[in-house]
DNA sequence: TTATATACGACAAGTTTAGTCGTAAATTGA
DNA sequence: TCAATTTACGACTAAACTTGTCGTATATAA
């Protein structure tokens, strides 16, 4: 509960590398995965991802790779969040059946009085911060 | 990722219901469960935990129940997520044996400081708060 | 043209969460 | 006293989600 996902550990993994490195040195996800010990696929899928919204470059081919290809300052981690896992939040009220109260949801506005807070936490919160 | 559990949706579902009830009013977890269309097993496991840390009184046999026993300001939101789900956080480093990173592990400081983040933010947010 | 790298979807395994069931103990009221 | 009701609690099952793997296609450097 209120855990951030692998996923999101291995993006930061990787953006914090990028972070420390010559900004136009292209490293791969082998060599990532290599170097912190991480799942190549699932690192190489959250690459891709971070790749398509343009967060990072994408190099095919021998020698290709990836480098950051934004200012950290410029992305919020609720954003980087959404780009890796979709939509955050917590109203599964929406799509969920098992919600049959007589007294309409006494429970919704709390609920989503928590998810505003987590918002807002990290929409105040950018990438720079985080991998300082 | 980053959302609140079932069984604390329910713990906010009858603590606010005791909320706006007469204090010493009694009220059983069959009763609402059926009020708020909720697993009612689930619902009661969540009162004898409530219960047993003193959060709710708990009242046996017939007409028996349960009621608030505490002041929701004085007790804090990490407090009530702990009683219910055991101890939050992100740190599952200690655990984990999939941790051979070469440069010891540059992301324990960015996940950790999002970690405080969210544990400082429920840690200043009380019961009162939420369900208002 | 071969080796290396990204791109991406489908699948499998693992873990966690949600929900159910059975049984015991206390208590009320007839 | 006894039956009905309610909390207490552990064991178990089912469902959902997360994590990790695999196969294949495409681009490109040497």
């Amino acid at each position: 509960m209120l855990k951030i996902s692998r996923k999101v550990e291995y993006a930061l993994i990787a953006l914090r590398h990028f972070h420390g490195q010559d900004k136009g040195k292209l490293t791969s996800a082998k060599e990532l995965a290599q170097t912190y010990g991480v799942p190549q696929e699932l690192l190489a899928k959250v690459l891709q991802r971070l790749a398509k919204k343009d967060i990072i470059d994408a190099v095919k081919g021998p020698r290709g790779g990836y480098r950051i290809a934004i200012d950290p300052k410029s992305i919020k981690m609720t954003e980087l969040f959404e780009i890796i896992e979709g939509p955050m939040g917590i109203m599964d009220c929406y799509f969920d059946s098992g919600c049959e109260q007589i007294d309409g949801c006494t429970i919704r506005t709390p609920i989503n009085r928590i998810n505003d807070s987590i918002r807002a936490m990290f929409n105040n919160m950018t990438l720079a911060e985080v991998t300082h």
